[in-house]
DNA sequence: AACGAATCCAACCGCTCCTCC
DNA sequence: AGGAGGAGCGGTTGGATTCGT
């Protein structure tokens, strides 16, 4: 645990090290199957872990820092619970805690309120992210706002952790949401007028694993965009060649998919006057690029068939 | 089983914004 | 107008846990 000076650490160490002598006193293994003998663990280890920086607030030195007890979540919970939120800087002293009012709002709102969601994120909210993430871009707090009962570091934590690199390994950018260029010349070699010739030397034997991994991701990229496999991939493919520029919304507005379409509940978003007009703006973005004429075409050739056929996608993938 | 690497996530830090005087 | 204090935000850190060898 970081010190904020010398003498800190010093009492610090001492404190640590009887922490972690009371904490091998104690039989993990019993330990692991009693929720009181976790507590009491976790309490230990936790004096042993944070008292370092901690000093008597009396003596007007540093408050306790690292991670909070069961008791101190019950005193704040309880005060804040009785008083109302109030004042954080006052909170601690009324409160009997000898943390910053900084950390107790901090505490609060990522963890004691009542009306926090916790556990996995489902798929909806998932799809619910990225769409906030493509309007908001990282103002966590204000794609908190849409989600009832998830806090922003908890979004921000898991657009960190899981989210931002799906949408690499999709080969979206995950700060523009937009294809990465390299993803847009491949998809732009996929509509030329050869783009038969490459798919046909993908479904031969002898096809090179690169021409695999460019349908493959493709396929991932027109995932993301429709939610399914459905959309005709010439369709999708033609819009992000066409505006190269445009974001997942206006793409998915090319290719004719409704808004709603890969998340339900967006729909039903209780949006405030800011978010309304930024998405807004972006629906009065230039147009969306009709799909070229050769991708109209295509889907009804010999290739588009293929193309058009979400068992042919399946095939190539598996 | 042991070890190191990778991943997760709670908490902290520094900054900006807002409100009040 | 501008300074002080408080609240909130986004980025970062580091300990705990999980995974892979």
């Amino acid at each position: 645990m970081a010190t904020e000076d010398g003498g800190e650490m010093a009492e610090g160490f001492e404190a640590s090290v009887e922490g972690r002598d009371a904490l091998l006193e104690i039989d993990v293994a019993v330990a692991r199957n009693s929720l009181r003998a976790i507590e009491h663990v976790w309490f230990v280890a936790g004096e042993a872990m944070v008292r370092s920086p901690a000093r008597d607030e009396a003596a007007g030195a540093a408050v306790k820092k690292g991670p909070w007890t069961p008791e101190e979540d019950q005193k704040l919970a309880e005060y804040v619970e009785k008083h109302g939120r109030g004042s954080w800087q006052r909170i601690p002293k009324l409160a009997g805690l000898n943390r910053c009012g900084k950390s107790c709002r901090l505490r609060w709102t990522n963890y004691l309120r009542p009306d926090i969601k916790r556990g996995k994120f489902t798929d909806e909210e998932e799809q619910l992210i990225i769409r906030l993430h493509s309007l908001l871009g990282n103002k966590w707090s204000s794609i908190a706002a849409k989600m009832p009962g998830r806090t922003d570091n908890e979004i921000k934590n898991y657009w960190n952790t899981h989210l931002r690199k799906k949408l690499l390994r999709m080969g979206i950018d995950p700060v523009t949401h937009r294809p990465a260029p390299a993803n847009l010349n491949l998809l732009s070699s996929l509509l030329c007028p050869s783009a038969a010739t490459h798919l046909g030397n993908a479904l031969d034997p002898q096809v090179d694993v690169a021409h695999l991994l460019k349908l493959q991701l493709l396929q991932s990229i027109l995932q993301l965009l429709t939610g399914s496999s459905a959309t005709s991939p010439v369709a999708a493919a033609a819009a992000i060649a066409a505006a190269p520029n445009a974001n997942l919304l206006d793409l998915q507005r090319s290719i004719n998919i409704p808004l709603g379409s890969t998340n339900h509940s967006m729909n039903s978003l209780p949006m405030d006057e800011e978010a309304s007009m930024e998405i807004s703006s972006t629906n009065s973005f230039p147009a969306p690029a009709p799909a070229p004429e050769q991708a109209e075409n295509s889907s009804t050739d010999a290739t588009g068939e293929a193309w058009e056929d979400s068992d042919f996608w399946k095939d190539i993938i598996e």
